[in-house]
DNA sequence: CCAATGTCTGCAAAAGTTCGCAGGCGTGCA
DNA sequence: TGCACGCCTGCGAACTTTTGCAGACATTGG
């Protein structure tokens, strides 16, 4: 029975793609629609090389898709609901860190929601 | 406001901890109770020693908990919806490459589900 | 007490990831 | 055509993770 192990190792595949701040931030960034290069790498205070880079190993495992338009391009997430889907994982998050008990996540989760769309 | 930056370095050392086949595989493993370490490296077909390093990982991260009995160690999932939740992530991964259609995944997931409790 | 068992930890080599930088490609404007 | 702009890729250095192995620790049975 080798699709258990199969299907894990594309799990792992996607959990590690997922595994770093500036791509989890830049997911949540999408969630608002299609964004550019340029305005990604402003909203997240990066590099857009960096942005870029993220962006390559992302649309390597088809979790963005990509519209050019002129010289930018445009990218959105393939899955609108991979964010939410994210934030669902904040309960599993060890607490005990730097927040202090279960309102708190609440609070993370409302910063993190979809009011929060100014500058920041 | 770095509230946002705090949590999605957390969530990033979450997605860390879960981007590897054999943890994916050791909490799905867990999913149906609590066992040993020798009886999960059974039922993982891994070397006991290697169990246990993975093990010790997720334990810093409060994501399983320890009970002892005489010599044997018991684990649990800390969070028992935790399995469920890593599922939810099977539409995500790139089915392209070795699943050829949705349906697939549903077959991937009544794989991995609770039906699925013999040998291996 | 001694040996066997089940598990944990430390260490170092191998493998993988991240990051900045240099240079390349395509598009649009003068 | 030439230049600026937006973005992409390749490369190497720094860093992190994984893995096997050797040894340690606690518990139990003889």
């Amino acid at each position: 029975m080798p699709s258990r192990l199969i299907v894990s190792r594309e799990l792992a595949d996607l959990f590690r793609l997922l595994a770093h701040a500036d791509r989890l931030r830049l997911i949540e960034d999408l969630r608002g629609g299609e964004k550019d290069v340029t305005g990604i790498a402003q909203s997240l205070d990066l590099p857009a090389t960096r942005v870029s880079q993220h962006l390559a190993l992302l649309r390597a495992q088809r979790l963005v898709e990509e519209r050019r338009d002129g010289r930018n391009h445009f990218y959105r997430l393939a899955h609108p609901h991979l964010a939410a889907w994210v934030l669902d994982a904040l309960p599993f998050i060890d607490i005990r860190q730097r927040l202090e008990d279960a309102d708190h996540i609440d609070t993370a989760r409302a910063l993190w929601s979809v009011a929060d769309r100014n500058p920041h």
